[in-house]
DNA sequence: ATTATATTTAACCAAATGGTTGACAATAGC
DNA sequence: GCTATTGTCAACCATTTGGTTAAATATAAT
């Protein structure tokens, strides 16, 4: 379980950076689904895969239901809305600064591309 | 360097999952700064910092400019944009199933508390 | 009851991560 | 020319990560 504010983003952004785990958010995104299911477009174990969902389920991404044999994973976004609020913070740097950055970097690459002979 | 959109979403979500990197980032947004005014702020070496920055740099969220033995970084928010867009694919997720999901998980959690006599 | 299905766990492995120390390189200042 | 400062690099270390296989657990189905 994640304690504090920080420690939450940490699980949550560190969970969605790994392919695997975004695409069973994508897939969870359309409709809660059994772990076989889940794990189905995968090219690895379901031993894997139960551990990419525990990472999941540690950033509280994932709730699963049990039911008899048959694990249900349901999606929660809510903790998403933290990762994004994080980002969304930097919205108004982009607003303020993006034009005199991206001047700034094309010219950069202009010059290496001259510099390539491109 | 990052090739293809999935790699980059990995090395910016991973770049983001770690506390001092975030504040790096935050430190960056006030304005660009040298690495050991960068570094300042934490209890490390710099061998260390010149790690965090290069995973950022790797990410494509920082950019340097040397200038003699200064090193000033930069930050460079439109690498956050894929993972912000990739975060707001959901929020119409939320929108459509935020509602249901909240009850249900209330009604769990009300559950789980009448279970420690809360 | 036996068998098949769904899933986790434990033990292991290689590679990546986040940190250290110590040596090095380059530049600024005296 | 020294010396101090800025920063990287290489080697090392412990821990985490992402995967495997093999065994265990639990339930469904026959």
């Amino acid at each position: 379980m994640v304690n504090n504010k920080s420690e939450q983003l940490d699980a949550v952004f560190h969970a969605l950076a790994d392919p695997t785990r975004r695409a069973m958010i994508a897939r969870l995104a359309q409709a809660p689904c059994g772990i076989t299911e889940l794990a189905a477009p995968f090219d690895m174990t379901l031993a894997a895969i139960s551990k990419h969902i525990k990472v999941l389920e540690g950033a509280g991404l994932v709730v699963r239901n049990i039911q008899g044999r048959n694990h249900t994973c349901q999606l929660d976004t809510r903790p998403m809305l933290g990762g994004i609020e994080w980002l969304r913070h930097y919205e108004q740097f982009w607003n303020q600064r993006l034009d005199a950055l991206t001047a700034a970097l094309l010219a950069e690459d202009a010059a290496a591309d001259q510099a390539n002979g491109n």
